[in-house]
DNA sequence: TCTGGGGTCCTAGGACCC
DNA sequence: TCTGGGGTCCTAGGACCC
């Protein structure tokens, strides 16, 4: 059908690899990146068995000879955008997955930049010259082909995958190549004499569904038979915004638990609003002591971009959870907000005496009044109340 | 490998509506 | 009075990805 035009370009070791262009003494050693727990690891870490997540005192252990340094967000996010910025000088189309991958469509560009292997090696020795950062490209036809091309092409490489060689290439893999099988997956499959990406490939749909449902097994046969409809398109908004934290080992009470949430909600709230976008849903996060995980969610009437109100909702959530929460050891809380939308429209939290119960309209009348008079005319476009008895507050619904 | 912090997508059941 | 089918929204949990 088509010609392999599509790149997955991926950083390698992207957090390592940014501590050793800005270090000097740290290169050619092993680097890891984390102190609690491996957020990266240089290739001559890996070498050394070191991985990412790993617990770092078993990092440490394991390779004493190790740089260890703290995590920089700023500069691995600030060379992420000057990556981005050679991605997008040098495909029509970029589709970001991550701070440190990003597929690009090279289709129709013979003519200017060239076939699709000269573009990839053009962007290589770019971003090596212009952002110091050795990056693997994998080409191929299909997005999931190019993805497994540039892993396999690993460390600092670049691999073709040709349209007629797709199965010689991709057969003799291990099923977790394919996405969406990890563990769980891969030990269903493995159960039925499963284990590379071709024995997926030979085996029938039905079979496949009886154990791991009709979805995942048209999914699964289609990426191992090459097939892969999705283009290479800019991404959608966010869903979801979030953040989590995990408790000290030991004792806590209640006010420990307050006031972690609390910091988590002001985060968050503070990157909505950075966003400019509002959430109508509300869920907090929870991890015990024996990995066991719960979750509670709160939709509200209207959205909001309010610190205070989310947090109301979060205080719910966690009395709603009180009984877990007393008899596990809780040993992580996450809060995450879902259901974004621009942040348009809001729901804004007023105060309301009793009094001005009895004559809503007049009460309502007056709080947009006031808040027209602190943030001007333009502010608010229309305005309506809901029943605080029903546990939501009272909305405006600001411009 | 005993486990960070950020996400996405899927499933299944219940409530509710027509 | 009893009963159908289709659709949407919400919640909780789970698998997976980087």
């Amino acid at each position: 059908m088509s010609t392999a035009s599509i790149l997955h370009a991926d950083l390698d070791a992207f957090y390592a690899s940014v501590e050793q262009r800005d270090d000097p003494a740290l290169r050619g050693r092993p680097v890891i990146v984390g102190g609690g727990v491996v957020l990266a690891a240089s290739y001559e870490a890996k070498a050394k068995g070191i991985y990412t997540t790993m617990n770092g005192r078993d990092a440490r252990r394991v390779c004493p000879e190790a740089a260890v340094v703290q995590p920089r967000m700023e500069a691995y996010s600030k060379a992420s955008k000057a990556v981005y910025e050679i991605f997008n000088d040098t495909a029509p189309v970029v589709e970001g997955i991550s701070i440190d991958e990003a597929f690009l469509d090279v289709a129709g560009m013979e003519h200017i930049g060239g076939t699709p292997p000269e573009i990839a090696a053009r962007l290589r020795s770019r971003v090596l010259a212009e952002a110091g950062l050795p990056i693997s490209v994998g080409v191929a036809r299909t997005k999931f082909l190019a993805k497994v091309a540039s892993g396999a092409s690993k460390p600092d490489g670049l691999l073709v995958v040709e349209p007629d060689r797709e199965a010689e290439f991709l057969h003799p893999l291990p099923i977790e190549a394919l996405w969406g099988v990890g563990k769980v997956t891969t030990a269903k499959l493995n159960g039925m004499g499963i284990r590379t990406v071709g024995d997926v490939a030979r085996t029938s749909r039905v079979r496949l569904a009886g154990v791991i449902g009709e979805s995942a097994a048209a999914h699964l046969l289609d990426l191992a038979n090459g097939r892969d409809p999705r283009p290479v398109s800019p991404r959608e908004r966010r869903k979801s915004i979030g953040a989590q934290s995990a408790f000290p080992r030991g004792s806590r009470d209640r006010s420990e638990v307050d006031s972690l949430a609390a910091a988590l909600v002001d985060r968050t709230a503070r990157r909505l609003r950075a966003a400019e976008r509002a959430c109508r849903t509300v869920s907090i996060g929870l991890r015990f002591g024996d990995f066991s995980r719960a979750s509670r969610a709160r939709t509200l009437a209207f959205p909001t971009d309010q610190t205070e109100t989310i947090l109301a909702a979060v205080r719910e959530l966690f009395d709603a959870s009180r009984e877990e929460i007393a008899e596990k050891d809780l040993t992580l809380i996450g809060i995450s907000l879902g259901n974004l939308e621009a942040a348009d429209t809001v729901q804004m939290e007023l105060p309301l005496s009793e009094n001005d119960r009895l004559v809503e309209n007049s009460a309502l009348d007056q709080a947009v009044d006031d808040v027209r008079a602190r943030f001007g005319e333009g502010v608010i476009k229309r305005a309506s109340m809901i029943d605080a008895d029903q546990g939501v507050p009272v909305p405006t619904l600001p411009d």
